[in-house]
DNA sequence: AATAAGTCGTGACAAATTTCACAAGTAGTA
DNA sequence: TACTACTTGTGAAATTTGTCACGACTTATT
């Protein structure tokens, strides 16, 4: 299933680029240079150059790239054909923002199903995404692999470990609290309060005219 | 104003060993090794202790850290006591849930005003943050050096201009846009679609017996 | 056909980050 | 005091990531 040369931090570039292509295409370019895309996508061209490159020669020489037969190639790649189910759980004011918009734009996921403790919320939709009790997520959420928690920092471990007895494969972490999992898991962390500190240290200790990131 | 000899991948886990130092405190703990630590916050024991030995010797060997000193340090070192004035651009589902939360926990930053374009908003308060008419931008944000943009990608551009000319230095970017700053100005973009999306892409192609990050 | 301009793909290098592994020192105990 | 168990701080090696710079090829133009 893997070309498994491919560096993460190519990876994760991958869907930023499919997106900007996606653009591209809507705005009825055929063609883009990986200097253009450098420009769009704050990135530089070399590395883009570099990671396109893991895939095979994608471009010609003294053109560029074409739009549509990248996109193509891209969308094979980032599997858009197939959709991945996710549950959320905890809908408070961070889920609730997520059931709104339900990462919609061309993409390869959707949020099925939500799971809450509030009665004001269970019975109730938001975005077509249902929610229900907690307590029936073992026997709703069977076939789902991704979760995103957005629940309070207390409950993560508790919840944690009855995703992975159903089997769930991949978490996306709001909370702050680092969750502990078997090791064929995958978890990454999106911590907020941490993004906001290690921005104003940077400011406060980092020469001012370096590249932004 | 600056040790620069510290890595920016250190100084991004900076604020995570803080936070959870603090833990440690609340729950009574006076002492901590880099191994506890290093499962707490789930990095490398080798990386945490390599992370404080830049700011020289902080530990005692055979015992560990002091966690009240280490506290202390880090109190100084990421400026906890010197409050940053954050400004929030974009009052939808994202940005109200920002306000709510505040970022509250003994954090050095605090939402001091957020803006939006709807007559709803305006005039109201969400979590103690007053809420102003984007047109009012100019004449109030003056002093604050952070923004927060949860404004649609395509206003991007406009606001970042205004909020660069107004003489911000650090933005914390929300939108899927990659905008384009002055070379003296920070910005961190945090796409949460790009999130997911390379999760999935993780999941569906890369070794299921590997570390998580 | 010849020339100029543009662009890829990549070898080679450079920089950044992580990890190993151990000497040196500390704490605790008897 | 002597002995054991622990843990730091860090050289050195390994790994990962990013960048430079150029040969080779394409397109466009005259
Ligand atoms: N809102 C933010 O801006 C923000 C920023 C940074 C981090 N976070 C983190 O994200 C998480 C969610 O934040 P929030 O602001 O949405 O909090 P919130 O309190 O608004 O929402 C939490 C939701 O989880 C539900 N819940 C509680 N226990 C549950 C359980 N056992 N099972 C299922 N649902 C349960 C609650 O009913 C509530 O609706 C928190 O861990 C918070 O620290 C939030
Ligand atoms: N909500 C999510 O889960 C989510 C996920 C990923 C990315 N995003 C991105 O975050 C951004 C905000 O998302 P959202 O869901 O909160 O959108 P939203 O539409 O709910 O909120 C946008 C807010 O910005 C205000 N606004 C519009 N133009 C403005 C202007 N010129 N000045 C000031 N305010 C203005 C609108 O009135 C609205 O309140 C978007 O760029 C979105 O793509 C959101």
């Amino acid at each position: 299933m893997a070309q498994n040369k491919i560096p993460q931090a190519t990876a994760k570039r991958l869907p930023l680029y499919y997106r900007f292509l996606n653009n591209l295409q809507h705005q009825g370019k055929t063609r883009v240079s990986s200097k253009e895309l450098s420009e769009a996508v704050k990135v530089d061209s070399a590395t883009i150059r570099r990671d396109f490159s893991y895939f095979g020669a994608l471009g010609k020489k003294g053109y560029g790239y074409n739009v549509e037969y990248l996109l193509g190639f891209f969308r094979k790649t980032l599997d858009q054909d197939e959709l991945t189910e996710v549950a959320l759980i905890g809908v408070g004011n961070l889920g609730t923002a997520f059931l709104h918009y339900n990462f919609m734009k061309n993409n390869n996921t959707k949020i099925q199903m939500a799971f809450d403790t509030s009665p004001d919320k269970i019975g109730t939709e938001i975005g077509g995404v249902p929610i229900y009790h907690i307590d029936e997520l073992e026997e709703r959420i069977n076939g789902v692999k991704v979760a995103i928690l957005t629940i309070p920092a207390s409950e993560a471990d508790k919840i944690t470990e009855r995703l992975v007895d159903k089997g769930i494969t991949g978490i996306l972490n709001f909370t702050p609290a680092r969750i502990t999992v078997p090791s064929h898991i995958r978890v990454h962390h999106i911590d907020l309060a941490v993004e906001l500190q290690s921005l104003v240290y940077f400011l406060k200790h980092y020469p001012l005219d370096k590249e932004n990131d």
